[in-house]
DNA sequence: ACCCAGGCTATCC
DNA sequence: GGATAGCATGGG
């Protein structure tokens, strides 16, 4: 979709202002990023992603053209129109002030094994301290990337997280997620639950299979369909959109069946990325109460 | 000290 | 089926 063109060792792709790559790396989908000056930089695909963006040139540097359209393109969605995508969720004040807002944001495509783990992670839970726990894992059990002098680590996959014992976690902090993460890994390990198999059921199917897991329960289940499984019409039920319904849409004891309900209702396959737009506003910059009535 | 964070499990009715 | 206590940790 968008244009690309190798220069050097670098990628650079011409984007529409429905791109932003600070907002995307920076609205709470991705916890393995950082903002360095015009650059943004972290880990995916065991590999260094090292970006930048001024107006509407995005540079992805050392990147072949084989790695872009590898992958690299379709994480960063450069091959969807997301314009087109918020023209048909703007149909509401609250939605038109989340677009003015959030306008740029895109959904990764993450992968799946990560999301899986820094979801189990993220359950009550904030967003600093969930980029700790994640990192700490990284450190300790992913694999060290040297690049331009610095150490950078991979998300490890589920045999080197299997080194990780429950009193180690512990030891790191991650409270009483440490033996869901021990036991869900173990699980991966032994074939009980089967990522291949996750990416091929339905929407509905892939969420009954993810609530199976002791310490996946609905919303993190969604945020897993959402963020590494490219379901765009699963809306994440968290505190946050609760009150974005009760605070700004003045409807009141929303409970997750109704959220859901209303959320396909108003905004149909691509409820997670309104509710994602919707987030980023409320949480970033608190941009919705001059919407709401 | 209390409340909250991109909630879930166990247990109650 | 829905409602509620308890859970680890750290920041405000």
């Amino acid at each position: 979709m968008a244009e690309f063109r190798q220069r050097g060792q670098d990628i650079t792709v011409e984007v529409t202002r429905d791109f932003d790559l600070f907002k995307i790396f920076d609205c709470g989908q991705a916890f393995r990023f950082r903002r360095q000056g015009s650059e943004v930089i972290g880990v995916a695909f065991g590999r260094v992603l090292r970006m930048s963006q001024e107006g509407q040139l995005l540079t992805i540097y050392d990147c072949t053209a084989a790695e872009y359209l590898g992958g690299i393109e379709q994480y960063l969605s450069l091959d969807m129109d997301y314009g087109e995508i918020l023209e048909q969720l703007d149909t509401d004040a609250v939605m038109s002030a989340a677009i003015g807002a959030g306008r740029g944001i895109r959904i990764l495509k993450q992968e799946l094994w990560e999301m899986l783990i820094t979801f189990i992670i993220s359950q009550n839970n904030n967003i600093p301290r969930i980029t700790k726990l994640v990192e700490a894992l990284c450190v300790h059990y992913g694999k060290p990337l040297s690049y331009n002098g610095e150490i950078l680590y991979t998300f490890p996959d589920p045999f080197a997280l299997s080194r990780a014992t429950e009193a180690e976690l512990t030891e790191l902090k991650f409270g009483y997620r440490a033996g869901y993460i021990v036991g869900f890994v173990q699980s991966v390990l032994d074939g009980g639950f089967e990522l291949s198999r996750l990416s091929q059921l339905d929407t509905p199917e892939a969420r009954k299979y993810l609530l199976g897991v002791k310490g996946i329960g609905g919303k993190v289940a969604d945020c897993i369909l959402l963020f590494g499984m490219a379901r765009y019409e699963v809306c994440p039920h968290d505190v946050w959109v609760k009150r974005i319904f009760s605070e700004r849409y003045n409807i009141d004891d929303v409970s997750e069946k109704k959220g859901y309900a209303l959320a396909t209702a108003k905004w149909g396959k691509y409820a997670g990325i309104a509710q994602q737009l919707l987030f980023y506003a409320e949480r970033y910059e608190g941009a919705l109460q001059a919407a709401a009535q």
